[in-house]
DNA sequence: AGTGATTTGTGCGTATGTATG
DNA sequence: CCATACATACGCACAAATCAC
């Protein structure tokens, strides 16, 4: 293992963007961790095997993402960033998750809206197709970095009223609380990721392809009644997700 | 929501991989399985706000990958191909949890060495740094696609010819009954999503800027003593995870 | 304080890749 | 298939900041 990794021509991304990638990753994996700083441009750009130029490149995108800090003379320092860990099970709730990982945390709720509940949202929420929802629209932050953005879907029927009781209360776990649910559960996760298109790079402060763990997410009140269809998209170099079994 | 996602100038990513990564993505969705077709190349020029030319590249790079096939006359078609779901639970097991979902699957050891446990794999496995390990590199395939490579850790002294016993076996499950292990637990899931490095791109056969769903986990025996810590590393075009509670 | 070595910052000319029409 | 425009990448040279001695 551990081979040198070449970076690759004519693939349709950008050397700079490859290197950026890679090196990205090495900081995350702490591969630099013993000097706190990235190789010299000159060495990175030897083990790459590209100019220095497209080095500089690289880290100027890694610079304007605030992982790296170049100083002239000395070199290019890392900028410690930790990830917040998201913990998934039962009783999973975001504000809750993260409350010890962040000073403070806020949500925002973008756009609300009534509609009908298409194939996907009907399947998931065990609803006919076609039957009244509310769609929440909210980005989550943790210290005053986006985190996530999340679509969710609610029985409209059982739950009139939940945009703005969002709106006020700043969490899913609160408005639920003020329509008359007091608890719920988590029933199934599912886990994929992808490249963060043009509205994820929009609203969560992310660079063109940035990677996002994007879950879909089912809730259900302590009768196993499904009160809630989420899919998030969660940067994925501020988050990880933990199960424990 | 909904908006028409505009594609990306000067972002180090070309028009046509960004097209190309979109118009997968729509495919993994199911956005156009009504059809089974890719929209006219006429029709995606206008909606992504390019050249025809470079919708072109975009599909030619799917076709390549074996995702859709250009009839001249017909259209461009879509070839099935679906996630694999990979449980993740107590019992979870990468074989079993597969199964029904593919004909066939396959374990590939690359290799195996005997090393000192760094302070990661002693965290994980709760023993001291410098303990002796064994650690194996695999690949998994299902129906001869590549799903996901792992580097494994085992205690060396208990699991003594682990890499023989896997590369005979063919399964983590089998190999561990071979050295007397009958059954064992998966207490620990940790989950992050990467871009692809070089040996990924090679190993499960991707294209550069393709995305990983990253797991490092903990299996332990029926006691609660740590066996086995993996870091895997998926194709997520090929994979997603799904948690029950 | 001074000098050289190291490292990042800047400029310019050229070749090739990407995208348009 | 071609002409045009811009982005990407290279090679070379030198300036500016930092550090060790």
């Amino acid at each position: 293992m551990a081979g040198i990794k070449q970076v690759q021509r004519q693939t349709g991304v950008a050397l700079w963007r490859q290197i950026a990638d890679r090196i990205r990753e090495a900081i995350s994996r702490g591969a630099y961790d013993e000097t706190g700083m990235v190789p010299p441009e000159t060495v990175l750009a030897l083990q790459f095997g590209v100019n220095r130029h497209t080095v500089r490149s690289a880290l100027a995108a890694l610079a304007q993402e605030g992982i790296v800090r170049a100083v002239q003379g000395r070199g290019t320092l890392i900028e410690r960033k930790e990830r917040l860990n998201f913990p998934i099970s039962r009783r999973t709730r975001f504000t809750d998750g993260i409350r010890d990982q962040a000073r403070e945390t806020r949500a925002l709720l973008l756009g609300h809206a009534q509609e009908q509940a298409d194939a996907e949202v009907a399947r998931w929420l065990h609803i006919k197709p076609g039957t009244l929802v509310i769609r929440l629209e909210t980005v989550r932050e943790a210290d005053k970095r986006p985190v996530s953005r999340a679509t969710s879907w609610f029985p409209a029927a059982r739950f009139a009223g939940i945009g703005e009781a969002y709106r006020t209360a700043g969490s899913i776990t609160k408005a639920f609380a003020a329509l008359g649910l007091s608890d719920y559960v988590r029933a199934t996760t599912e886990i994929t990721a992808a490249h963060a298109d043009s509205a994820d790079i929009a609203d969560l402060g992310l660079t063109p392809g940035a990677v996002l763990l994007i879950t879909k997410a089912m809730n259900t009140d302590l009768e196993g009644v499904p009160v809630q269809y989420s899919i998030s998209r969660f940067a994925a170099d501020r988050v990880q997700f933990t199960i424990e079994n």
